[in-house]
DNA sequence: ACAAAAGTGTTACGGTTACACCCATGC
DNA sequence: GCATGGGTGTAACCGTAACACTTTTGT
């Protein structure tokens, strides 16, 4: 094996290239469709939220669904998801995830759709002005998603896409990509256990995360929340990716 | 929220339903090309392998790949992978798990195709002579498979699903899959050290294993590799299953 | 001065690691 | 009887879990 025969995405032509010398072994093949849902989490408060939306087709109008849309032969499927949440957040350059493609023949009744579902990391706030009112998109706790009857197959969606969550966020610091730059070590600690669903101590958690040494602890203050003020951290990703080359392995 | 919004996908009726009363919403999209690729592991000796055959195509002709397949649009992405591995191994019912979608547009030059990767665990004695010689099918250790030049993104696609595989070994009982029925604590112990990448203490990982519960030990000794002989094990899924519902958790 | 949240250290426990010698058997 | 792989126990170590009081400051 002497060529080589990986292919250079960046360089290829945006036109098929079309004469091929030997059969062309996909002639005889159906085309489906293909489209993406998007698993959008966002954490405020005291808890991990989801960004829903209410169906526009029948038979399903007004049930509660993720937001998708289909693959167009010129996209990516990932292009595909991150167009998805730009619309429906207004938000580019996003922390997303693939999970999980469903294709069983009749999850959409009407026609054969085969789904990729992808979870996205928001911080919140900057949504609260940009959610798209088109789309009727709402930000729901998870807690309450859990009573919800979502379209087709979508609640089967989110729970695959938590299950992801819980496990990865285990592992990665992918947390902070739902919190704003600077944050408390309180809501960084609400934050994992609204993620994991179960209280965390507030000594040992801190102890943890601290002796990581991947968290700057920033001079000022967080005030309002209470009368002493709790200072503010930030996550440092060239620290951390630092660490990672020596080894590190992040774990809680 | 009245009506159940969840669809029996049991007893839906094998032609469409077409008589839809709203505008129907996929009406102008494109459907694209799907296809599974299967990363079929297996283990024999002391380490883990993979299946691999010669891609048939110009071209690629000649170089190691993938085993895949199209989706059929009826047949679900599941069965595709299922029909695949049974193709080259002539086996059915064989553990299989979804890997990741592959959806760049230009991944495959020639078309666009979006393809699913899984990987199997396959018990790999009886497959030494079902193999299909029409695919030129072969078991290559992975250490040399880490040297290949698989065809289109291939490579890739073996190295998400060994990852996977390595991640998810640790935390469910999934191993055995690749085992014969019967086997030694010392095959056992083979088989994670290879997957896992490390070697791993005797003493420790039997103690370890054998305190789960999970394990039966059997009367029968294996023969011939050693004076002594030892004794066979097997997987005890009911066991494992009670254990389970009881809050016990795989960790290796 | 008091209310309300922030911040901080020590101890006990449990699981993981490291490690070496005797055992059983076929030749 | 000896060579070969099989089988077994203990001690040190490390990280995790449990737990309560003092500090700060705005009102």
């Amino acid at each position: 094996m002497s060529e080589s025969s990986t292919i250079n995405q960046k360089t290829m032509p945006l036109v098929r290239f079309t004469g091929h010398p030997t059969p062309h072994y996909h002639k005889e093949e159906t085309g489906l469709l293909n489209s993406v849902d998007c698993v959008i989490f966002g954490f405020y408060g005291t808890e991990l939220h989801l960004l829903l939306h209410r169906f526009p087709y029948e038979p399903l109008i007004g049930h509660w669904a993720l937001l998708g849309g289909f693959v167009h032969p010129e996209e990516s499927i990932d292009d595909a998801a991150r167009k998805t949440v730009q619309r429906l957040t207004g938000l580019q350059d996003v922390y997303m995830e693939q999970v999980y493609t469903f294709g069983d023949v009749y999850r959409v009744p009407t026609d054969r759709v085969i789904t990729t579902c992808y979870y996205a990391l928001i911080e919140v706030e900057p949504t609260f002005d940009k959610l798209s009112h088109e789309y009727g998109a709402t930000w729901k706790p998870i807690s309450e998603v859990l009573t919800f009857d979502l379209v087709y197959d979508h609640f089967a969606m989110f729970q695959k896409a938590l299950e992801q969550l819980r496990r990865k966020v285990r592992y990665q610091p992918i947390g902070f990509e739902l919190l704003p730059e600077k944050f408390t070590m309180l809501e960084l600690r609400n934050l994992y256990a609204s993620i994991l669903g179960r209280p965390l101590d507030k000594r040992n958690f801190s102890k943890k995360i601290l002796n990581m040494n991947i968290l700057v602890k920033l001079k000022e203050k967080q005030k309002g929340t209470s009368r002493r003020g709790s200072y503010f951290f930030c996550f440092d990703e060239k620290r951390y990716q630092e660490l990672v080359s020596k080894g590190f392995l992040f774990e809680l």
